[in-house]
DNA sequence: CTCCGATAATGAACCGGATTCAAAATTCGC
DNA sequence: GCGAATTTTGAATCCGGTTCATTATCGGAG
């Protein structure tokens, strides 16, 4: 009698169609725009029935940004799992994140707004749970490759712990993806260049930690070979052919 | 016939009145519970009064994150016109953030807020233009303190502009503040550590542009010493006396 | 002081969209 | 094929932001 495990399956299924229908609509007409009939609508059911996956529109909002958060953990587990020195693993974590943002261009938007306290207050407890464990990992693996590097003698924490120096990283990043994708703040900064931008940056903050650039900074063309190995080695099937 | 003066000026006082209203019902109720009603009522003024301020709910909100950060850039401006070395003047800035966020403790909750998308896009025009006008100054600002720093000889930005180098200092401490003011993401983490967190890390980033640092990292007490010296000389009137 | 037009304030009514829930439809095991 | 249980439906409800016709206030002219 696998009737329980076929209505589980399914009712999973059409949760995930919403939430992709809710991305598509935000894509195409923004955020402001977004209307949970026309959710609905676009999936072709009823309201009712999308109000028993969502405890409220908000609701739905933290469940599709932990959906991508969930993408977003699972590029950065297969860089913990990559063969190679702690400072081409950090790079590779700043290639994960270059590359998340260019498949879910909206995600940033949407996990701005909705972990603002209006939003994130008006989801369920459940949703905020799943949310918080979803970018644990996250996280963990960076910390693990700063304790890495710090084992291998090449990072000097100066008296910061593994976890705050995390959390820098985490801040820096997270802040420029912000700036690049709040409104109006930066509207003439194209999102290409904010990696570069960010790549420096983060290099900038690892150098003051006494970490050796992996090449010379000023030769862009060792740093792109470098991004296409990563490419190559851990995130070809996530990346369009080009 | 200083009639249209008085006028003009009793409603610059009245849109104050409705914004201070505004940030002292989001602190005590928090801005989910926000009502336009209540901000209104709390003036003693009908709804309709209020309209003919704010094009809308979202306008009022980021009217009143234009106001804060006016009074964020009067405090940068302070720290423009100290007479010190350079880097003296850019750790003064960081102080001015702490003293500025202990005085508006919601700022950044509202500003994260009011800068979404679906917020930004639902203000009027001239709000934006007038937040944007607001916080051009602050980079202008810290861009000064760093073209001074490099002029000194005591900055090398290894290949990136000051502007570029005054993004990164900015996403890193925003990134902070909102992780600090996120929900839940950091719910145990209090908020003093956070401000000791901001500094290491923008020291870090400072030490890999080659900037030494004022004192020894490790000396917490000479770091207490500054704070206090620039409080007293920059900021004593922002500071309750404790 | 009074009147009048202009200006500002009022708050009840309106409106749009999120949310609910009683009724209809479907499913499932027998 | 039947009836109970479950699921789906979408019209009705609710809520708070927004509007605007009405009322009150103001300032100057007579």
């Amino acid at each position: 009698m696998g009737t329980k495990e076929r209505k589980q399956r399914e009712f999973a299924e059409r949760e995930r169609q919403f939430l992709d229908a809710a991305y598509e609509l935000v894509s195409a007409n923004g955020l402001l725009n977004l209307q949970v009939s026309k959710v609905a609508e676009k999936c072709e059911y009823a309201v009712g029935t999308l109000y028993q996956h969502f405890a409220s529109k908000e609701d739905l909002l933290l469940a599709l940004t932990t959906l991508q958060s969930q993408a977003h953990t699972e590029m950065f587990r297969r860089v913990a799992q990559w063969e190679a020195r702690p400072r081409e693993r950090m790079f590779a974590i700043a290639v994960a994140d270059m590359i998340f943002v260019r498949n879910y261009p909206e995600h940033f938007r949407i996990a701005q707004y909705a972990l603002c306290e209006v939003v994130w207050r008006a989801a369920s407890a459940e949703r905020r749970q799943d949310f918080l464990e979803a970018g644990r990992p996250i996280g963990e693996i960076v910390i693990g490759i700063v304790r890495d590097a710090v084992a291998a003698g090449d990072l000097a924490l100066g008296g910061m712990s593994p976890e705050e120096v995390c959390t820098g990283l985490w801040a820096l990043c997270n802040g420029i993806h912000n700036l690049v994708h709040a409104e109006g703040v930066l509207e003439d900064f194209a999102v290409g260049d904010s990696y570069l931008l960010m790549c420096r940056h983060v290099q900038a903050m690892l150098n003051g930690l006494g970490w050796q650039p992996l090449a010379d900074p000023e030769d862009v063309r060792a740093t792109d070979r470098l991004i296409q190995r990563i490419t190559n080695e851990v995130f070809h099937d996530l990346c369009p052919a080009q």
